[in-house]
DNA sequence: GTGCCTTTGTGAAATTGTGCACGAGCCGGG
DNA sequence: CCCGGCTCGTGCACAATTTCACAAAGGCAC
C-alpha cells in the first residue's frame, strides 16, 4: 500500500499543501535550479521538512538521497497530481465587486483556471464584458456549461442568491463549486464544494488580537 | 479547568468556526427565533451536532437542556470572544484589482472591520479614493497606523511586494495581517498572519475533479 | 410532585495530522 | 574500492480533532 503511485488515499492535509510546493517549485524554476533539498522547499512553502518529504512520499519516491529532489520532475509530477496539466474553464456567477475581481485577477489564468463564461442575474449587466469574457445571464447557464465544457463554477454572488446558483450550476453539469458567498450551500452528493469566506479569516485574526490585548493588559502595564 | 469562562485554551479549529455560528445566529435574530437546538445551528453552520455542542462548551455552559440555546444570549456572547463589540479600523495595501474589491467589498464594514485607510505605491493612484477612502503613499503606513490606532493590515500586493508591505506594516505597529499575496511572508514573533490563497482553492477543488474523473473512468464505462 | 420527552455537556474512543529520529542510499574524493 | 557527508524515506510516539454515546437536567402535562 505504501508507496504505490496513484493510492487511493492522500490525506487532506497533504492535498492542501500541494499547491504551495507547486508555487515554490515554480520560482525555483524561474530561479534555473535543479533540485532542491526537503528543507529548502519547506522553508520557502512555509512548513516543516518532515512534513514536505512524508506529503511527497505518498505519491512514490522521487527525490535522491544525498542530493534532493529534481526540481523539474517534481514540478511536472505535482502539476499532474493536482490535474494542471491543462487548462481548466471556469464559469463565475456574480458579478459585483468581488465577482469582477475575480475576474480580472490574473492569479487564476496564471495557474491554468480559465475564465470562460461570466454570468449576472442583472440585465444590465448583461452584454458588456470584462477582460474580453461577455456577461452572460444566468439563465444560459445551461447553455455555458455544456457547451465549454465547464466542470468548475465560482460563485460571487450576495448571500441570499448563493444557493439558487449553486442549483442551476449543478444542473448545468458544474461538479466542482468554489464559493465566495458568505452562506452555505447544500449540494447533491458527488459534487464538490470549497468555501472562501474573507471576512472569516477577518474574524478569526480579530480573535487572537482581542486575547492579545486583553493579555497585554493582564501582564503588561 | 473546566467550564472557566475565557481559559486559555480554545482550539485553534473552535476559532476557525466561530464565525460560522455568529453569522448562523445573525440569521436566527432577523428570524426572530429566541433560542436554538445544537442540531439545528450545526445544519446552518454546515457542521456536526456535537462539535457545536463541545465548541460551544468551551465557553461554559450557555445553554438550556431540553431547550437549546438563547439565540440572543449567544449571539452577544461569540460576538465578545471574537473581539466583535468594537469596530477594527484596517488598511488595505495594494489597490489593484483584489485590493480594489476588497475595498468595495461590503462583508467588510457589515462585520465590524472598517476600512480605514488605503495605501499603494504607485504616485498615480495615490490621492484617488475608493468608497470614500483616499489611497495615500505606502510610505505613509506609519502615519496612518498610527493616527487611525490600526492593527490589522490586509496585503493585496503582488506577490513580489508582499515581504516589504509586511515589513512596514510591522514597522508601523500593526500586528495582524491578513496576507492574500500567493507568496509566504515571514514577520517576528508576536505578530499573527493568516494567508488567503485564491487559487490555492481552486488547485485543490481541481486536484479532487481529475480524480474523480479517473476514477470514473475505471469504474464507470 | 411525578414521569416523560428533549437536548445539553462531556468522558472516552477513534481518527487524523505532526514531528522526531534514525536507517538506507547516493555522491564525491582519495 | 572505500569512506565520510549529506539527504531521503519512514516507523513511531505524540498531539489535535472529531465523533460517539450516554448520564444529567430542564420543561411540560397531568
Amino acid at each position: 500500500m505504501v508507496g504505490s503511485p496513484s493510492g487511493q488515499s492522500i490525506p487532506e492535509a497533504t492535498v492542501s499543501r500541494l499547491p504551495l510546493y507547486l508555487r515554490s517549485l515554480q520560482e525555483l524554476m524561474d530561479e534555473e535550479l535543479s533540485t532542491v533539498s526537503s528543507e529548502r522547499l519547506a522553508e520557502m512553502a512555509g512548513v516543516n521538512a518532515a512534513k514536505v518529504r512524508k506529503d511527497l512520499s505518498y505519491f512514490g519516491s522521487y527525490g535522491t538521497r544525498g542530493v534532493g529532489y529534481d526540481v523539474e520532475y517534481l514540478l511536472l509530477h505535482i502539476r499532474r497530481e493536482l490535474g494542471l496539466t491543462h487548462d481548466w474553464p471556469c464559469v463565475i456567477a456574480g458579478m459585483g465587486n468581488l465577482g469582477q475581481a475575480l475576474a480580472n485577477y490574473g492569479g487564476f489564468s496564471d495557474r491554468g483556471f480559465v475564465i470562460a463564461a461570466l454570468v449576472d442575474a442583472n440585465p444590465d449587466k448583461v452584454g458588456t464584458t470584462v477582460e474580453g469574457v461577455p456577461i452572460s445571464h444566468v439563465d444560459d447557464l445551461d447553455d455555458l456549461v455544456s457547451r465549454l465544457d465547464i466542470h468548475i463554477g465560482v460563485i460571487a454572488t450576495p448571500a441570499h442568491a448563493a444557493q439558487d446558483v449553486a442549483d442551476r450550476m449543478v444542473a448545468a453539469g458544474v461538479t466542482s463549486i468554489l464559493n465566495f458567498a458568505p452562506t452555505v450551500i447544500t449540494v447533491p452528493d458527488g459534487i464538490l464544494v470549497r468555501k472562501v469566506d474573507l471576512a472569516v479569516e477577518l474574524q478569526i485574526l480579530s480573535f487572537y488580537q482581542e486575547r492579545r490585548q486583553a493579555g497585554a493588559s493582564l501582564t503588561g502595564a
